[in-house]
DNA sequence: AATTTATTTACAAAAAACGTATTAAAAAAT
DNA sequence: ATTTTTTAATACGTTTTTTGTAAATAAATT
């Protein structure tokens, strides 16, 4: 009886340790996608090989991807914006998706509620590149009744999803 | 004679390279944060102590960041909206957006232009923290005079800049 | 042409990753 | 309640990679 209770309270301990060890794994990468395993595995007093195991797991099904953010202005984007589009009729959503998704100007591609339909979030070289753009791939497309181009002209942030906002629920895995 | 000739060769053939090198850096990592030096050099052909001063570089001057982007959906946010700030009178637009740069939900906050003066995406485990949020943190700030909240209901694409549609500029370094 | 500066490269020591095997724990079945 | 199955954590030796330093080469400056 004894035997069973103890036996309960680490199988509780482990279920929360569990995710809260995902948690810090995904925290650390976040901030450095480059971290060895060795150095996470020192900071959170984990064996190495548990680290891998785990980091496997989360590129796998998707909850992290290393990637290497270029900074834009460095490479000589100087325009971003964010195209707003209307479309009617409504029937043509998909097939300008599927447009839109391969020009290799836009950056971020939704849909939205609003008095639009789609934003297109584009980085482009200069105006006239943007003007091109807009002119030539953009309204041509058939079903694309109306467009509302704004410029972002100061970036004052960009952030990854805060985990300590995520740990408070109860981490819905998918 | 002939000799100066072929130095001369070498060094066009470099000089050209250089810029080219940094770009297929940029593009293997872009794709891969994790991809080693050595693997880098062997698809390039170049030697791996040259990627790695190159990396060096790219890192420090801040062209690329390697960061481990988290699935926001994975980790429990399901509510992603864009918000649109229109601050009157224009002097509190310093301190509205220090504040706003504090908000761990925020993920994307600008000055954009247009009707509205900011624009902050945020991203929220629902709606009910979203209303909160928009109630208690943004609606309070002194000079947010009206908002207009879209959410952003299907995310079609998520792409880093392109880095072909650069290299047709002429690649200012900052 | 000489000097300085920047870039590329080579190499050896240290660190890290990988593959595999082992151990331990949790879940499922009996 | 015990056994079986499945899943997760860990240890370890080998291979690979990174790191620091030094040398060679090229470019820019004088």
């Amino acid at each position: 009886m004894f035997y069973f209770l103890f036996l309960w309270q680490t199988t509780n301990n482990m279920s929360v340790l569990n995710d809260e060890l995902d948690y810090q794994i995904l925290k650390l990468l976040q901030k450095d996608g480059r971290m060895s395993f060795t150095e996470i595995s020192k900071e959170i007093n984990v064996a190495v090989s548990t680290i891998r195991h785990r980091y496997i797991n989360l590129i796998e099904d998707g909850t992290i991807k290393i990637i290497g953010r270029v900074d834009p202005n460095k490479i000589g984007f100087n325009a971003y914006a964010s195209i707003l589009i209307s479309v009617k009729p409504k029937t043509y959503m998909n097939t300008i998706f599927e447009e839109l998704t391969k020009l290799p100007e836009i950056s971020f591609l939704a849909l939205v509620s609003g008095s639009f339909d789609i934003e297109a979030d584009v980085m482009c070289r200069d105006m006239e590149h943007l003007n091109v753009l807009l002119a030539d791939k953009i309204h041509v497309l058939e079903g694309v009744f109306d467009t509302k181009t704004n410029m972002y002209m100061k970036i004052y942030k960009v952030a990854q999803p805060d985990l300590e906002l995520a740990r408070l629920s109860s981490m819905p895995k998918q």
